[in-house]
DNA sequence: CTGAAAGCGCTTACAG
DNA sequence: CTGAAAGCGCTTACAG
C-alpha cells in the first residue's frame, strides 16, 4: 500500500518496492531484478515489461539509505578539498563530478574552511555515507593519513604524492619545464621562481620543474631567484616584493599559480615596472580571467577536469589494497598572452 | 561479534550497536539512546559510563544508512548550484557548510556543470539521500519548480526569488544602491550600468537599486547607459566594449558582479581610456583578489557566507509547508580601492 | 521462471 | 531503570 502522509496539505508519498510488486502482481524480488538490470535474471518479456510500466505509473524510485544499507555501497564518493575560493579546485570538482554522473554515483565535497581537518570531515561523515574518500591538496597531516588508513574506506590523493603510495597527479614538472623553456627561448637569462607553499608537493615537483629547465638552458640556478609564496594573490605580491628588493632583479618570473600571479603583476606595477617590457611573467594554471589580467597573462593550462575525473575512475575501480601511482598525461599547453616577451635592450 | 572480513589483507571491522551493547552489558536500545543523548533517558550514571567506555575501546560509529532508513533523515542537505567556477557560490558554500556542520549534518554540493538541470541532480539524488535542497542561483525552470514540488523534499531557493515563495535572499538593491551613492557623491552625473544576466533574479534587483539610486541623487535614467551583460570577465567585456561604442560615454559604470567588471576593466584600458581619471568602477562582491587588480577595484561586499549559512537553517527548521521570504541583513560594505575618482576635468 | 525469507544496522513505542 | 521486538526498504542466496 502507498503510505500518504498528510504534511500541512502536502502530500508526502512514500512508494516502494513493494508497492511496485503488488501492482504489477509479482514479488518484490522480481522487482529488484528489473530495476538492477540483473543479468541473471531470466523474465518472460510480458513481465518485465508489467513491472516497468508500475514503476513508471507509481513514479518508483529505490531508497538509496535502505539500498546502501543491505548492500554496503552507497553511491557517493566524498572529495575533500582545501578552500571552495581556489578556482583549480573549482576545475577538478567539475571533472569528478561528471564522472561520477557517468557512473551513476554522486559526489560529495567537503572543505577545510567550515570542517576543519580531512579528519573532521571523515568524523562528520562516519561509515555508510561514501564508498571512499578522495583528497586534493596540501593540507594532509600523517596522522589524518593513519585514521584514513584505520577506517577501512578507499580514497585516494589528488595531486599530492601521499605516503601511502596511492594518488594520481598531473605532470606538473613538465609543467613547470614549459614555461620556464618559453622564458628561455625568449632569450632570458635571470629567470626568477615564485613558488608555493612548503608543504605543497606540487609546489615542490613545480619547483623541480623550474631547475630542470634552466639546466637544459644551460643557464646557473640562483638561490636568489628563488622565493616561497603561496597560492593567493596577497602571497604572490608579498613574494614579488622580496624578489625585487634584491640586488639584481630578474627579467623574467615563473609563478607556481596563476592566483599567485594576479599578485605578482599588481606588485610589479606598484614597483613601476612594465610587464612584459621589463619583466615578463608566465605561470601555472590557465583560468578565464586570465585573458582579462593587465596584461593578459601568458599561463600554462592543466588538465584539471581530466585529473578530477581519472581520480573519481580509479578510487572506485582499483582495489583499495594495492598502490596506485598515476600520472594524468592528458595534454599540458601553453597559452601565450602578452605577458611574456623578449628580455629588454 | 566484531565482524572481520579479510579483504586482500586489509581488516575491514565494522563495529555495530550490538557489539557495544554486549560489551558493556546492555541493551541495543540502551546504546542507542546513549549515543542520541535521548534526553528520556533514564540511566544510572555508571551504566552510562560502561556505554561510553565501549563505544570508545570499540572506536564505534553509527551507520549513517540504517540511521536514515530507519528515521527517514539522512543529516545531509543538497545545494544546487550553477558552476563551481564563480567565486561568489564558493562563498555561499563555505557559509552553508559551517551551518550544516554545526548541525552535525553534511552538505551535497551539485553543480549544473556536470549534471546537467537541477532536475538531473535532483534525479541523481533520489530519495534517501537529502533532507532538504537548496537552489542557488538563477537557472532554475518552472518545469524543476514543478519537480521539486513533486518529490515531497523540503527546499529553498538561494539568493533567488522563486514562484513558490520559497527563498532566503540579500539585499542586492541596497548593495545596488550603495555603490551607485559613492559614484554620485563622487560628482558623477553619467553612470552607467552593465546589468547581469537577463534571467538572473539579482540581475534585476540591482538593476532596480541602480535605477533608485539614479533617482534618489536626482539623475535621469538613460536607456543607452544600461547594457546587459553577464556574471563573467568575457561578457563584462563585450557589455563594456558596447557601452563605449556610444556617442556620449559614461564617466563612471557601475557592474553588477566584480568577475565581470574584470573584464570591464580590461575592456577600457583596450578603449585607451583610463581608470579611474577617466572612468570610474565600481562592483558588487568582493574578491581577494579584487585587491590585486589594476587599478585596485572598489566594490561592495556582501554577506555571502552568512546567506549560506541562513539558507541551511532555514532549510532544516522552517515547516516545509509554509513560504518563507527572508533577507539576511547581515551588513553590506563598500570597499573603497582605486577604481573610483571624482569625474575628469 | 518466480517467490518466500532472512537480514543489513539502526530507532522507538511498549512492556515490565 | 532496562530489555525485547518490530520494522524502515531494500538485496540476495535459496527453494521450488
Amino acid at each position: 500500500m502507498t503510505r500518504s502522509t498528510e504534511d500541512g496539505g502536502r502530500r508526502i508519498r512514500r512508494v516502494t518496492l513493494a508497492d511496485v510488486a503488488r501492482r504489477a502482481g509479482v514479488d518484490k524480488a522480481v522487482v529488484s531484478r528489473v530495476v538492477n538490470n540483473d543479468p541473471l535474471l531470466n523474465i518472460r518479456p510480458e513481465t518485465r515489461a508489467r513491472v516497468l510500466a508500475a514503476i513508471k505509473e507509481l513514479d518508483y524510485r529505490p531508497n538509496a539509505a535502505a539500498r546502501s544499507l543491505r548492500t554496503t555501497r552507497t553511491g557517493t564518493v566524498g572529495l575533500f578539498i582545501p578552500d571552495f575560493a581556489n578556482p583549480v579546485y573549482a576545475e577538478i570538482i567539475t571533472g569528478a563530478e561528471t564522472a561520477a554522473a557517468a557512473r551513476d554515483c554522486v559526489l560529495m565535497v567537503g572543505s577545510s574552511t567550515a570542517g576543519g581537518s580531512a579528519r573532521g570531515y571523515l568524523d562528520l561523515l562516519g561509515p555508510g555515507r561514501v564508498d571512499g574518500l578522495l583528497l586534493a591538496g596540501g593540507a594532509i597531516t600523517d596522522e589524518e593519513q593513519a585514521v584514513l588508513a584505520d577506517r577501512g574506506l578507499p580514497w585516494l590523493f589528488v595531486n599530492r604524492r601521499g605516503g601511502g603510495g596511492r594518488h594520481v597527479v598531473l605532470a606538473d614538472g613538465l609543467a613547470a619545464r614549459i614555461a620556464v623553456e618559453h622564458l628561455v627561448e625568449l632569450g632570458h637569462r635571470r629567470i626568477a621562481h615564485v613558488g608555493g607553499p612548503a608543504d605543497a608537493d606540487t609546489a615542490q615537483r613545480r619547483r623541480d620543474g623550474y631547475a630542470a629547465a634552466l639546466r637544459a638552458g644551460g643557464l646557473a640556478e640562483d638561490p636568489r631567484l628563488i622565493v616561497q609564496g603561496d597560492y593567493e594573490p596577497d602571497g604572490g605580491a608579498r613574494a614579488a616584493h622580496r624578489l625585487l628588493d634584491g640586488p639584481e632583479p630578474p627579467t623574467a618570473v615563473f609563478v607556481a599559480n596563476v592566483t599567485a600571479a594576479i599578485g605578482v603583476l599588481s606588485a610589479l606595477q606598484a614597483h613601476g615596472l612594465s610587464v612584459p617590457d621589463q619583466v615578463s611573467v608566465v605561470a601555472v594554471h590557465d583560468l578565464p580571467l586570465a585573458a582579462h589580467l593587465v596584461p593578459p597573462l601568458t599561463t600554462v593550462r592543466m588538465p584539471l577536469q581530466a585529473l578530477g575525473a581519472r581520480a573519481v575512475e580509479l578510487l572506485l575501480s582499483a582495489p583499495a589494497d594495492q598502490p596506485v601511482e598515476e600520472v594524468v598525461r592528458d595534454p599540458i599547453e601553453l597559452v601565450v598572452r602578452h605577458s611574456t616577451a623578449p628580455p629588454p635592450h
